[in-house]
DNA sequence: TTACTAACGCAACACTGTTGCATTTACAAA
DNA sequence: TTTGTAAATGCAACAGTGTTGCGTTAGTAA
């Protein structure tokens, strides 16, 4: 009977990604954590959140890696989203509502999807 | 007026790339190459080559990149095609047939796209 | 052949992510 | 409230990837 615990960090971390409205990566997540934590233990938190269904990563177009909320992935994330990335202010965004639509050969199977735009976003453009 | 050279490097490099049927990886060409050049060598060659715009550079869904040669890409790079990924047999290939197709909301403006799936390649499943 | 400089090799570095292991600590059960 | 268990952490050490500076090599135009 392994029960997951509420650890402080976890709950930093997890309050930090879900209120903001960009996605987070790593080192930005660990600056304003302020030294409460190791950075190992970010990782370790972050891999717990994302199999838990309360967050998602982001593979930017640049191999940035970021984290954001998920908003309807208890069970299994199923992101078909697109993420915008600015290239200015080097923000991501998810697009929840912008999902696109394609013709795939047959005998691919799929699982996974990852649609990274990436130009100027409202603010700066 | 600099004028680009054509070493050995660059042309086995090159070779390798557009000949391949799947995207390759820095440490795949690498390989290779078996000690023909230094690893940083590898990092500008394919830097020259994507300015060139003889080949592009794929940011997966799990963060490995790898790069593949450009069909049409002379003058300006342009890929709006899907990127498979086989979770079995870690391939990455270029679906240039497929372009997904989306509602973008006004302004924002596009320069760059990556969109990757992964799965079971038609080998795999 | 010569001069210029693009391209290279090498060393050193930064950044990201992972692993092992001893220690701490959340929390369920007593 | 106290105690036992193992989930979670801290720390050190490591691997992989990509970058930069600088002295040297080598491609190519003149
Ligand atoms: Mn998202
Ligand atoms: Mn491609
Ligand atoms: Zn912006
Ligand atoms: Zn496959």
């Amino acid at each position: 009977m392994k029960s997951p615990r509420n650890t402080t960090a976890k709950t930093v971390i997890q309050d930090l990604i879900v209120t903001s409205n960009v996605a987070l990566s790593h080192s930005e997540i660990q600056k304003s954590l302020e030294g409460l934590c190791d950075r190992v233990t970010i990782y370790r938190v972050l891999e717990r959140l994302i199999k838990e269904g309360v967050i998602h990563k982001i593979v930017n177009v640049d191999g940035v890696v970021k984290y954001a909320g998920c908003h309807s992935c208890s069970v299994k994330h199923s992101h078909n989203h697109i993420h915008f990335s600015c290239q200015k202010c080097k923000s991501v965004t998810c697009l929840e509502d912008v999902e696109p639509t394609f013709k795939m050969p047959k005998k691919y199977i799929i699982s996974e999807m990852n649609f990274t735009l990436s130009g100027l976003c409202p603010q700066c453009s």
